[in-house]
DNA sequence: GAGTGGTCTAGACCACTCC
DNA sequence: GAGTGGTCTAGACCACTCC
């Protein structure tokens, strides 16, 4: 024991990693460093196996953490290679308005416009996956920092899927939120443009003059079936996403 | 044999799924049909491989699998519960702009304005993490969609990583292809709003009157370091994303 | 037939939690 | 101490590719 053994208690060793994140860390080095270039191929497991001493089911579950993160690719009878580079998922997250709004160190709050019952026109017929003069909610909400207007949120949302729509809490939770707590396993559907302010937006967006605007569209589905879409509108000057 | 084994044999039996899928899907099916909500708790895997007659390390994978997909939480001592339902990611796949207009059955091509090293002003310093004077590369493109500007493309690239970049060759490829193939591992930072054109834009972009446009500012990282920033701009009535 | 990766097992040891 | 999940092994059988 070295003479400062309080010491080295306390900088407590990190617990070594697992072998197989060992054996990932290794892979992903040589990959990164240009030792293993695109299409380059791997040893074989089995030559694994044997040159770092670690049994099969270890080094394959490594090369199989990879293959699903995208870094390789593997063929059955033939071997391991390395992924083109392409691999690297280009996504951006499109997080909760309210959330947002907290993470800026603001206080959020959201006006109900409406939020009723009424028969789906032809547009919300096509939005929503429903027949002309089918029930359906519609909620128009808008969203507030420090009580300057930051989004317009216009929402239709399927009376058969989710029939308690119109009696959910939207002051503590988005609307957003409440189907997701609704449903599991949802999945969603994003469009993103810009469009110049017009006389419906600015009114309600309480804008003084012609502006860019960021228009988000998303529909949610639940399965094979849409349970909601909305179009969500920003002013370009006060938010931008990411 | 029936009859008609002939045809019997062209219908080919799906393969049936491996054990840890099977698993995974009877597990799912329980969460999705409300069965097993949100925070409830699942059988231990010793009970698992008790009902199921499955080995422990079979349903562990399942488990595991379904745990990095966000379905699941799993705490060592404690059990394995449902996740509550946010889990579900809104991702926007951003993807690259040639492949784009080329998937909507257009021709894409890019018009070059400017390629070449220039000292970083304030600004370009701070965009990629460079001192002010420093050489950096920049590069000023238009890429068109039949002969329509879609995508005034203005660039910095870091001399010191990619050296190479002036003589890349950007009417096969495009410049973020570039050096995604040259660098493994590289991360991407976005950053969307609307902006109304400006004079700049509308030169480049030939907009006859002030529109409203997308700006996608994105940052590439490779390991610490920042390889390239772009500000990629699109009109908001020729383009939409996702 | 030799080599590859894909799956699965029965057992082991461990760290951790809860009592 | 009993129960939980996390890791690891040594072996097995398989489907597949390439020769």
């Amino acid at each position: 024991m070295p003479k400062n053994s309080p010491l080295s208690k306390t900088v407590s060793y990190a617990p070594p990693k697992p072998l197989y994140e060992q054996v990932k860390s290794y892979v992903l080095k040589r990959i990164s460093s240009g030792d293993w270039p695109a299409y380059c191929r791997l040893p074989s497991e089995h030559t694994m196996v044997k040159d770092m001493g670690i049994s099969r089911m270890t080094i394959h579950r490594a090369l199989r953490e990879l293959t699903q993160a995208g870094f390789l690719e593997r063929i059955q009878g033939v071997g391991t290679f390395v992924a083109p580079i392409k691999a690297v998922p280009k996504n951006l997250e499109l997080n909760d308005i309210d959330q947002v709004i907290r993470a800026r160190g603001s206080k959020h709050h959201c006006k109900i416009h409406f939020l009723q019952a009424e028969p789906a026109d032809t547009d919300a017929a096509n939005l929503i996956a429903v027949s002309e003069g089918d029930q359906i909610f519609r909620s128009y909400f808008v969203h507030y920092e420090n009580d300057i207007p930051l989004m317009l949120e216009d929402r239709h949302v399927s009376a058969t899927l989710f029939p308690e729509y119109l009696e959910m809490d939207f002051h503590d939770s988005t609307a957003d939120r409440c189907i997701s707590n609704r449903f599991a396993l949802l999945s969603h559907e994003h469009n993103i443009q810009a469009k110049v302010s017009d006389a419906e937006i600015s009114h309600f967006l309480a804008l003084d003059a012609a502006t860019a605007c960021l228009v988000i569209n998303c529909r949610t589905w639940f399965g094979e079936k849409i349970v909601s879409t909305a179009r969500m509108v920003y002013p370009g000057d006060r938010y931008h996403l990411g």
